[in-house]
DNA sequence: CGGGATATTGATTGATTTCAATGTGAGTGG
DNA sequence: CCACTCACATTGAAATCAATCAATATCCCG
């Protein structure tokens, strides 16, 4: 069970807490992030690593948004994943990422060796089992994900999308107002959607007083029941 | 690095080889099944586990193919993935299963208690990393899936899974012509279309002379170059 | 030689894409 | 402070790809 949270709450600041002994934390992956891992400051839309290079290092989203992704050769993008503070993300096993990954905005980002991460997994079984359960947690959010992308309607996976947003950004979970971190190209692209449809779902979703659209990035979950409704 | 060949070779036959010493498999996630895990039959559509079961055990295939899925309530289905034998499957690292698992035909498959695993790999770092490594596998996997369900069209998702299924069947790769384990249906589940798409689409490759069909099981691939250009 | 499941083929509909135009908002410089 | 600009978002009309509805064909098995 990886406490993302515990770290997110001390790693807000500029860096590390000074004297913590971050009993913890210890045991735990994201503990191991945090003593091996520098934090370093992405600016929007800089790339943190590219699909096929090297897979050196296991990252952790400190402050800001980050999307996975992957474009086909005539330029088609598909997001697999956007990941928020204390989210732990390129954990590949194989030698090479196989995703691309990009800052969406300003981000502060741990960044922290495998080979450290690995060598220590190797002594503690519980940082080993911690990583292992990170991973799955990963495959499960993947797996969520191609039930969206396979076969809802355009208006499932918007609802689809919402709710997950808000299940994430808030805490607790009764927070009824979304920020989004990303824009509508970067909605569509994990929704495999076009901007324009992405669009329109909103305003229609809207026109149904499910939600309310202050501004672009802000969106306010007015029903979540029939919200709940659509994502089948 | 996970050598599921290894196991696919001696666990083809009626079960275990009776006197090898199994070296190679040591310290390997595919040892450890093969030591705790023993070989079940299934038929044809039956259930191996159903989602929301608790993810007792770890699964491997030894003859057969399975599918696993999930189900919206109006009955649309998403596969997620096929396994044939040597994929493991079931690496489930919460408490219980989010997709379904079913026998597409008749299959044996190797069942471990979890537990068994999971504390061999607490004593042997090896067995860890290599459950770890299966679990990314499965990760990567759902990853490329997703970017076929995204946004491709019907012949880009019909010629990726021709190929992909290609790659695998065939032990060297220079095997053109493949068998099929599933049906039209499950195909369609698997790529996010209906089986009607499926069919007319693989008519049409076989109209342009990139395969050819002998039978509705059996796909004669003519041409990989032209699949190859339509996988993007 | 049926008979039922599975697969193919045809005609039509419909959701989403595409193409195109307009709207909005934030930041900049006059 | 306002006009300007650029990126981003919304809206509209037409085109398109895949779904749906419906019929026929084929395969496998008893």
């Amino acid at each position: 069970m990886l406490k993302q949270q515990s770290t997110t709450g001390t790693a807000t600041g500029t860096g590390r807490p000074p004297q913590l002994p971050q009993r913890a934390s210890e045991h735990t992956l994201a503990g191991a992030l945090e003593m091996l891992g520098a934090p370093i400051r992405f600016e929007r839309n800089v790339e943190v690593y590219g699909e096929g290079e090297a897979a050196e290092y296991f990252y952790q989203v400190v402050k800001g948004a980050v999307r996975t992704y992957k474009v086909l050769q005539d330029g088609r993008r598909q997001i697999g994943a956007f990941h928020l503070p204390g989210d732990i993300f390129g954990l590949e096993a194989g030698d090479e990422h196989s995703f691309s990954a990009e800052a969406i905005g300003d981000c502060t980002i741990r960044v922290a060796k495998r080979s450290g991460i690995v060598a220590m997994a190797a002594r503690d079984s519980d940082v080993a089992a911690d990583l292992w359960a990170a991973t799955a947690k990963s495959l499960r959010g993947a797996q969520e994900h191609m039930l969206l992308l396979g076969r809802k309607t355009a208006e499932e996976r918007v609802a689809s999308f919402l709710l997950k947003m808000a299940g994430r950004s808030g805490g607790a979970g009764a927070e009824p107002t979304i920020e989004l971190p990303m824009c509508r190209q970067d909605i569509a692209d994990y929704l495999g959607l076009t901007i324009e449809t992405v669009s329109r779902t909103l305003t229609h979703l809207e026109n149904t007083l499910a939600i309310e659209l202050p501004s672009s990035r802000r969106i306010l979950l007015r029903s979540k029941a029939s919200l709940q409704r659509l994502n089948a």
